[in-house]
DNA sequence: CGCAGAATTGATACATCTCAAGCTGGGTGG
DNA sequence: CCACCCAGCTTGAGATGTATCAATTCTGCG
């Protein structure tokens, strides 16, 4: 059931996740973490690795949804689409993030990977069943579930009120602060980060177009803000200073 | 503990709550609903009834949350606001709503009632206890935040991808199918509802200004897909039609 | 080398915001 | 009982931020 992609950065390496969930990267962090060493020997037996290429879509909205999972590496979003090709994306999904939900059959939005993506999934009636079996699974998603509604929240809020190039910078200190955070870096002063999403991608998620997010990267860039080294990396000299530019309580600062 | 509030429509009935779960009003939808007869019982010897006048807050965003509770008659909405007023809602709370987050002792958003409003609470710590006990109410909350979550990203939808007609369309409709349901009426065809919110809580809502939503307002009355009856009122003549104003898929159907 | 996808930049259009002036209806006090 | 008042609402005129359409330029890659 593992699907290999060769040809678009995933080396080989993927193959090794070992079926022993102790010393999954996400362990700490996902679905599972609650869970006591004979609750994850259930899981482990249930659990089966996925890889998707960059631009693949796992599942499209309205789909049949047979199994629920966990990001284990790479960034994968979800998205709606309008009829007439308005497109929004609603949730932007990195290592151990939790796709899927239980008790519904069919997803309510596509499913694309943005990099090369790999996921650790279950059948979603045994997961349901053994959740149902199991409150370190139930009591974990809850909170996940919580978390994953205050951030949509804090998102409405982006979407609502902020100008252009709010959004974009809160949506580079996003990036800024996970890269930070995995470094155990410090959340201040100069942070250099690899932006997996391109012009469009950010556009559907500030809701803006492409060349506004362009024009708007710029501009920051022109006032020193930020710096791009090559395609893809983006440095923040001084991470206090784009948070200025977020329009959000830089003081208060228990930021997600 | 009970607040009257003798000025604002709220009448005497209301202290008229029994003590009695079996008979209250939102008993198979909010998060107790899953409950057996025994654990409704012990929910009742945690439970008390709060009254809130409009306008009123229930909490502000960083205070203490000391409760948690269900929404049993008005509405209410959560709010985030911008150092600078921007203001952003990111909730409407109906009745059988659940409010506040178990597990964090400090409120995210400002909660404020939008009609006279009365609550059932539980204070936190009891609650948390009995949920850890209980996994009827464990499993009821995280149905109803994925819902939410559902909710709020089809928010984001609207607030970054829908043009201010489409907008106020579709709340309009959703006030609309929460009318048709609640009388049980048909989902079709002509539906009057009131719209407890002013057209300023209806912009923040929306990401919008208030002249706007006037000025869409006007336009959809003068289009003939809404009429206004006397303040409060508004019909929907035929809401097949006004489906089509909101930019939501119209055939495929499922919507909320 | 040259192609294709991605990004930048420019000129213009337009939806929504902003500022401002009245309107309306229900409540209140003289 | 009426005049006033005020919050909520409507409407207008002009400003502005972002979208749209279009032309290059960049970048990585076969």
């Amino acid at each position: 059931m593992i699907e290999i992609n060769r040809d678009s950065g995933v080396s080989t390496q993927e193959l090794t996740f070992s079926k022993d969930c102790s010393d999954c990267p996400i362990r700490h962090r996902a679905v599972c973490s609650r869970c006591e060493p004979e609750e994850l020997i259930r899981l482990e037996e249930i659990k089966y690795y996925r890889s998707f290429e960059a631009g693949q879509t796992l599942v499209w909205s309205g789909d049949r949804m047979d199994f629920v999972g966990s990001v284990v590496s790479g960034v994968a979003r979800l998205t709606h689409t309008m009829e007439d090709g308005r497109t929004q994306m609603v949730g932007l999904l990195l290592p151990s993030d939790f796709v899927g939900r239980p008790g519904r059959e069919r997803a309510s939005y596509d499913v694309t990977a943005i990099t090369p993506l790999v996921m650790c999934c279950f059948r979603r009636k045994p997961f349901e069943d053994l959740m149902a079996r199991t409150p370190h699974i139930a009591t974990r998603l809850l909170e996940m579930t919580l978390d994953e509604l205050d951030a949509a929240r804090e998102w409405m809020l982006l979407l609502g009120r902020k100008t252009a190039r709010e959004k974009i910078a809160s949506l580079l200190a996003i990036f800024a602060r996970r890269q930070a955070q995995e470094r155990a870096g410090p959340m201040h002063g100069r942070i250099l980060f690899e932006m997996p999403l391109t012009r469009e991608a950010m556009a559907d998620y500030l809701g803006l177009t492409l060349e506004t997010v362009s024009r708007q990267i710029s501009a920051l860039k022109g006032d020193g803000v930020i710096a791009l080294q090559g395609k893809r990396g983006i440095l923040v000299p001084d991470f206090a200073r784009l948070l200025e530019e977020t329009g959000d309580d830089t003081d208060g600062g228990q930021l997600v």
